[in-house]
Formats: structure tokens, sequence, C-alpha cells
DNA sequence: TCTCTCACTTC
DNA sequence: TGAAGTGAGAG
């Protein structure tokens, strides 16, 4: 564990940072001629992996590199190694901070993120672990080209409310269950340079969703209980776990390491796209949300109207053979009139359960029957930020930041801005106003501004974390369909390490010592896991997970940096640090793409207290266990089967349907759902599809009465009437060849 | 509500 | 060809 075999040192020139020292240097010169400590760095050793920064003459390199790998390895003291090297402060060795950058991140596809937000979020969460759809997409700029980045995303609980959907609303259904253990997703990808970064979309379609508390692939890596980002332990992992009918909201974050080791001190920025934010579900509530995924998923293709393995399309095909006979069968019998009603009933219906054109996934149901679509997307959008919403879950876009949800937690200096939206407004300009007083005249430790497209920056002055987390949620407010724009944080970790008139100092012997202790390191913040705010706040989300942490943390709690410094001059380090099992987990790390650091500082849950969190999650939220037979909440959900959003399509018998409402559908539809527009204006899709109406009606018939009468129109409710007779007569000819699905070929 | 299986899809 | 992702639907 050298300093010269884990980072090249050149004679002469810097040697870089360290994961364990502030990213940024301390103001003041850190230079200190080894053995002549100044006072305030009494008892500061050399790492055995080499925190310290230094530069060393050319020619004394090598007897003093000799001489620091040596102290490194026996743990001596800087004093002596004798005059010759210098510290030098950090910040003039960090070619990183020479060029600055300035991130500016676009949502991907965020069409289709804005029909989802629109039509009420939902995602899906399963025990395997389900992907995010739509999948989370970004592209970067303004990054320097040679600079390595980190990328990360995270999702944070939006709100402290649990929800329920019903009459087709999500609405708030009590407090919240307690959260799931924090983890991130870092991009495969990192760490790569700026250039690579801004050269492609950058997706986290990887990233799964899960409920599955005993997921155990999750690896810890400790931040200061004071950051800015992140606080407490976070785990690295594929799948991120969640809570059921819970709303979240994804973070993406960029963070200049070059080193995943160097993320607790590193500078964060963070985005926050408000039209990301979703709800999770182990199944799907509302049909709008499944029709918009089949729509626009590929992976469910086979679900589409238009897909060519539907799996009941030949259950449709079938009814459209039924209802041909039965429409024949009362014309025989002289009904025509009926069958004009019927026709009307059609071509309202039409447009709900188009085919080939529902993958535009435009809302068009809307302007033909306002009552059903608008009405629906309005009340979403009532409910969620409405009087029945919980005020404290309403999520300001700055607040979903993660100082407001660790409460308490120090003043932190951060930049809040919207990031370029092209084409959006800076939506933020309202909200970041109508934050509390206290959000806006606590000390500046965030700045927010708002960065159009050249737009205007605006700053609002900063706040304190925990009163800007309550009164910035107040701001939340979201007309859904106000456009959105990324609101960034940025956070510098090494303000947090820095204390006191040195700061920095006060934090880094600390460090230093701890890692002496340990042999290994932790990256475990000295107070991290003392017996405080900081501690109970932790473990209240996690403390299973970070039993082990503390309980092997033990040695170093309470322990001031001075008496961690002391500590370690002492040599009483090895104790607490002798009962953590520190094994690095390469295996998951390389599943993550992740370049394994020589420091090793990941270590993973282990196993028995991942089992023991998910036996206490599980019994505080266990009330969605066991459930009454007879409170099968399917029979108060009927699943309708048409398609609020789907595009109509002219069918032979009535072709008047909604064809002008194609282009719109096409542009709202954006490049996502341009080829379906397309192909929604193709008169062979039309061909191919007026089949398929048909058969949509039948379906849609066969399972939407329930719930459609009461939002249509009147003349709609007379042909839903006469669908309904309809559909009687199908239903009980479709049970038979729903009930062979298996037997059928 | 949750979990599992199924048929279907993409890659 | 098969692994993996998908919603439907049953339990």
């Amino acid at each position: 564990m050298s300093l010269s075999m884990r980072d090249p040192v050149i004679p002469g020139t810097s040697m870089a940072y360290h994961p364990f020292l502030p990213h940024r240097a301390p103001d003041f010169a850190m230079s200190a001629v080894l053995g002549h400590q100044p006072p305030f760095f009494p008892a500061l050793t050399l790492p055995p992996n080499g925190a310290a920064a230094l530069s060393l003459p050319g020619a004394l390199a090598k007897p003093i590199m000799d001489q620091l790998v040596g102290a490194a390895e026996t743990g001596i003291p800087f004093s002596s190694l004798g005059p010759q090297a210098h510290l030098r402060p950090l910040k003039t060795m960090e070619p990183e901070e020479e060029v600055e950058d300035d991130p500016k991140v676009h949502l991907e596809a965020k069409e289709l993120w804005d029909q989802f937000h629109k039509r009420g979020t939902e995602m899906v969460i399963t025990k395997s672990g389900r992907r995010m759809f739509p999948p989370f997409k970004v592209r970067c700029s303004g990054l320097d080209k040679k600079a390595k980045y980190i990328l990360l995303m995270d999702i944070i609980a939006a709100d402290d409310c649990r929800y329920k959907f019903h009459n087709s609303r999500w609405m708030v259904a009590g407090k919240a269950d307690p959260e799931m253990p924090k983890r991130m997703y870092i991009h495969p990808d990192s760490p790569a340079t700026g250039e690579q970064w801004m050269s492609k979309v950058v997706t986290f379609h990887k990233l799964k969703l899960t409920n599955n508390i005993s997921d155990k692939h999750g690896f810890t890596l400790a931040f200061p209980s004071d950051h800015a980002t992140w606080q407490g332990n976070y785990s690295f992992g594929t799948q991120t776990i969640l809570n059921s009918m819970h709303k979240y909201q994804p973070r993406f974050h960029i963070v200049r390491a070059n080193d995943i080791l160097k993320l607790p001190y590193s500078t964060f920025r963070t985005y926050l796209f408000p039209e990301t934010e979703f709800i999770a579900v182990t199944a799907y509530q509302n049909d709008k949300i499944t029709q918009l995924k089949i729509d626009n998923n590929p992976f469910a293709k086979g679900f589409r109207d238009t897909g060519n393995g539907r799996r009941e399309k030949r259950k449709q095909l079938t009814l459209q053979s039924m209802r041909v006979f039965d429409e024949r069968h009362k014309k025989e019998n002289g009904t025509s009139d009926e069958s004009s009603s019927e026709q009307a009933a059609f071509n309202c219906f039409a447009q709900a359960s188009s085919p080939a054109v529902s993958t535009v996934g435009t809302s068009n149901l809307k302007d033909l029957c306002p009552s059903e679509g608008e009405s629906d997307a309005e009340a979403e959008s009532k409910e969620e930020h409405g009087p029945e919403a919980c005020d404290a879950g309403k999520i300001s876009t700055t607040t979903s930041e993660e100082p407001c949800r660790d409460k308490g937690s120090p003043a932190v200096k951060a930049h809040l801005f919207a990031a370029a939206e092209p084409g959006g407004r800076p939506r933020d300009s309202g909200r970041l106003d109508k934050a509390s007083p206290d959000s806006r005249h606590s000390p500046a430790t965030i700045s927010s501004s708002t960065r159009g497209l050249g737009a205007e920056e605006r700053r609002s002055p900063g706040r304190e974390g925990a009163a800007a987390a309550a009164k910035a949620e107040e701001a939340r407010a979201l007309p859904g369909k106000e456009a959105f724009a990324p609101l960034t944080v940025q956070t510098d970790a090494a303000a947090h390490l820095a204390q006191g008139p040195l700061p920095g100092l006060g934090f880094a012997p600390g460090l230093a010592g701890q890692q002496f202790f340990n042999g290994h390191p932790l990256f475990l913040h000295p107070g991290q896991f003392a017996m405080g705010s900081a501690f109970s706040s932790l473990t209240a989300g996690m403390g299973p997970l970070l039993a082990t942490v503390s309980g092997a943390s033990t040695g170093v709690s309470g322990l001031d940096s001075t008496a961690m410094a002391s500590a370690a001059a002492q040599g009483l380090s090895g104790a607490s640090a002798a009962t953590l099992p520190f094994h690095l987990q390469q295996h998951v790390l390389a599943s993550q793409g992740l370049a394994m650091s020589p420091f090793g500082s990941l270590f993973p849950y282990p196993y028995t207290y991942m089992a023991a969190a998910a036996a206490a999650s599980s019994a505080a939220a266990s009330s969605s266990v066991h459930r009454h037979p007879f409170l099968n909440l399917n029979t108060m959900r009927p699943r309708l089967r048409y398609s609020p959003y789907s595009i109509p399509v002219p069918v032979p018998d009535g072709g008047s349907l909604l064809t002008t409402a194609l282009p719109s559908m096409a542009a709202a539809a954006g490049p996502l759902d341009a080829k379906a527009a397309a192909l929604a204006a193709s008169p062979a899709s039309v061909a191919v599809d007026s089949g398929s109406e048909l058969n949509s009606r039948s379906s849609t018939l066969s399972s939407s009465s329930v719930s459609l009468s009461p939002k249509l129109c009147p003349e709609k409710e007379a042909a839903t009437s006469e669908l309904q007779s309809i559909q009687r007569l199908v239903s009980g000819l479709e049970a038979k060849p729903d009930r062979s699905r298996s037997a059928s070929p």
C-alpha cells in the first residue's frame, strides 16, 4: 500500500490529490517542511495509500520517496522523514481545477417524459427489478473535454406520502413507509472524459427498480455526514430499492473525478427533471400509463394493437367475426338504427382504441371526449398539486435536493440553477420566488440561478437545508403542462470538510488517522457515526445496514479529528477496524463497469445485515404483505382496453375520425413518435389497422363499460348502452377462445 | 396489492 | 438461439 505504487509520482512534479483529502485545497498553504511540522499539523502521518499531496525535488525524489513509502507502510509520522519533502497545497496540484467547466444537461426523450408526467406518473417495480420506462437519458454539454467525470443517478423519495390509486387518481393514502436503503447507480462508463460524455447520449436504461430489499447487489460507500449531496452510506448497485405506492424523483449527478473513490469528497452537480418524477407500483394502476408504455416501449410491442403478435389479436379477430355476424343478424332483423347507433359509438370509441397510430401516445381522446381524457389529466394534475395532495409531499424542484431530505444537515454551499433547456422556460423562476422566506433569507448556503438558453441568470438567496426542505416543497406546485427545465444543484463537498479557522486541516488529519487505523480506506467521516443526530438520522432509514459499519467504527465514534489524530499517533487505530469485514468486491464493480481502485474502499453490505434490514423494513411495511382475499381491487379497478391516447385512424365506415389530429400529434409526440405518426398517416397502415380497430372496439366494449359511461357525453352514453348490449352478446362467445389461450396455436 | 407465470417481444 | 424485457392475467 505504498504511495509510489498507487499513484505514480514523477519526481519534480506534483502528485495529484487523494480521495481522503478535500477535493479542493484549503486556502492556506499546506506546505510544511517535513520534520518541522507546524502546530496545526501535529500528528499528520502519511497514510498507507498516500493521502497527502507531495511535491518532491527531482534530485531528492528517489530517496525521499523511499522514505515516504517506508513511512507509509510502517506508519511513521512525517516528522521522522526529514526536511526535504514538502507538502504543497492541493490546489496547485489539481489540474482539474484549472479548467473551469459549466456542465449543462438536457433530458432526452423529453416529449415522452412530458406525456408520462402529464398522465400521471407510474413506474413498475418488481422483485427481480424492472427497468425504468421511459428510460432516463441525458445529453451533457459544457464539460471539460479532458477532465474525467463520473456520472451517477439516484432516486430519492419525492415526499413523505404513501399513495393510492382511487377513482382514476393518485391520492395521498397516508404517511410514507420507512425509506429503503439509499442506493445510487454509477453509469458503467464512468469515469470518462468530458469529451466522451458529451459525444453521446448518456443513458441509464440498465438501472432497475425493485422492491426487493433483500437485494444484495449493493455496495456501500460512506459519505461524510455533512456531505452536501449524499450523507451517510450510499450503496452502489444496478438496482434501486423503492417502496411501492410511493413517489420518487430521479436525480442525475455529474462529478468531476477520475476515481469512484473520490466521490465523497468531490464536487457534485445535481440535476433534477421534475417530469421524471414517478410513483412506484408493483402493478399498473393507471391504464393511461400502461398504454403509453405499451405504445413506446419496444419490449411491449406485443401488446400493441398494431403488434404483429399481439396476444389478444386472435381474440379480437374472433370478436370481430362475432360482431360482423351480429351486425348482419341485426340488419336482417331490421335493426339498422341500432347499427347506426353502434356506429356512432364506434366512432366515439375508435379514437380511443385506434391501433397503429396509438404509438404517438398523445392524448387525443380529450379532443373529442373531453369528459374522459382531459378531465382525467386535469384531475390528476389537481390531485397531485391540489388540496388532497400531501402538503409536505409537494416536492419543490429545488428541495428535491438532498439537503431537503437530510434535515438538519449543515448548511452547504450549493448552486441551484435551471440548466439550459431548449425550448423550455425557466420554470423555477416563479417557484423559487414562492419559496418561503426561510429559504430565501437563510445564509447563502445555496445559490440558485436559472440558465436558460442564454437566458437571464437568476440567483436566489441560499437557505439552510432543513428549513429549505420543508418550505421549498411548497413551491413544488407544478402545473402539469408546464414545460420543465432541469434543476441543478452544485455542491462542494470540500466545503464541509473545511472546518474552523483552518479549514481542511481539522479534518484531514482525522481522515489520515482513520486510514491509518484501518489500514483500509473506509471513507468514514470521523464523526459520521458519532451518537448524534447524524447517526440517528442515518440509522432511521437504514439502521440495520449501518449496524455493521457503525459497530466497526466504534473506535472512531465520538472522536473529533484531533482525537483521531492523537489516536493515530498512539497506534490505537487498528482495534476497531479489525472487526470490519472489508473485502473488495471487484466482481460487483466489474458488473457496473467500474474500475477497481487500488485503494479499494468499497465494501459490500454484509448479507446478514441485508437480511436484517429486510426484516426490519418488511416489518415496518408489512401492512402491504397480508391482504384479505376479498380486497381484490381488481374488482374495483376495471381494466380499460381502450387507449385514451391513441390517435384515431380513419376507418372505412367512419373515416372522419381525427385525421386532423395527426399533425399536432406528430408534433407533440416528438422524434420518438414521428415514426408512429408517419405510420398513422400512411394509407397502408390505415388499411391494415382498420380491421384491428374494429377489434379494438370490441375489446373495448368487453371491458370498459364499467367506467366509461359516467364520463361519456350523452350521445356516447347512448352508444355505449348499445355497445354494452353487443358486448354482452359477444362476451359469451369470447369466453371460449379466451380460456383456450394456452391451447391456441 | 403483490407475485408469479405466460406469451410475446427485442437484441 | 437464447437471454432478457414486457404487460396481462390468475391467484
